[in-house]
DNA sequence: TATTGGATCGCC
DNA sequence: GCGATCCAATAG
């Protein structure tokens, strides 16, 4: 059954939504059938005062999702190759929202066991995976159509919180403890 | 209009 | 440690 997350639960202080989606589902339907992967790893951004943030020169085009309303995605493309994908959160108006980093697959989702390590262990590589491109920027992940989040009851996991990754141009910012992770869990990335 | 550098990854 | 490879954001 699809029961994706409603926009309320989106619509939150985007440090809940980024811990709260940990060991949530991320679900892709392509033409029938699904890859599913448990989300294990997240960073938050918020706000234009976050230097690490990309809305921190305020609204741009690249950025305006992020501005819009909670429950979308906000898809980007960087270093030439790789998509990222985020979920916006908070009120309309306010940019802010959670990165998910790493996933851990579904057994139902994977061909070969062998590789489930690393087909979702790093913000690019789960959007190559799940062929996430841009023309999911924006998308709604409340219509629980080709792509949205699930609660499937579990919460039996402790949070660990560290720094996000690859923002250390924002001098104090890049010291906020904004990356939530489950702990001890294998499919965390490496950095 | 030209230049720059990035919320990454994988191979050297 | 560094190259791949695009494009939005800046500067001029």
């Amino acid at each position: 059954m699809k029961k994706p997350l409603l926009r309320k639960f989106y619509q939150q202080p985007t440090l809940k939504v980024a811990k709260e989606l940990l060991g949530k589902y991320l679900v892709r339907e392509i033409n029938g059938s699904f890859l599913i992967g448990k989300i294990v790893e997240t960073e938050a951004y918020v706000g234009e005062n976050d230097l690490a943030s990309h809305a921190s020169k305020g609204k741009t085009l690249r950025n305006q999702v992020m501005y819009g309303p909670p429950g979308h995605a906000y898809i980007y493309f960087i270093y030439g190759m790789y998509f990222c994908l985020n979920v916006v959160t908070e009120k309309e108006g306010f940019p802010a929202a959670v990165l998910i980093r790493a996933l851990e697959p579904t057994d139902e989702s994977l061909g070969s066991k062998a590789r489930s390590l690393e087909v979702a262990s790093g913000p690019g590589k789960l959007c190559r995976w799940m062929k996430i491109t841009k023309e999911f920027n924006g998308w709604d992940l409340t219509k629980g159509q080709k792509l949205w989040v699930e609660d499937r009851g579990e919460s039996d996991f402790e949070i660990e919180a560290s720094l996000r990754i690859g923002v250390d141009y924002s001098g104090k910012w890049a010291k906020k403890p904004w990356r939530f992770c489950i702990k001890g869990n294998e499919f965390v990335s490496k950095p």
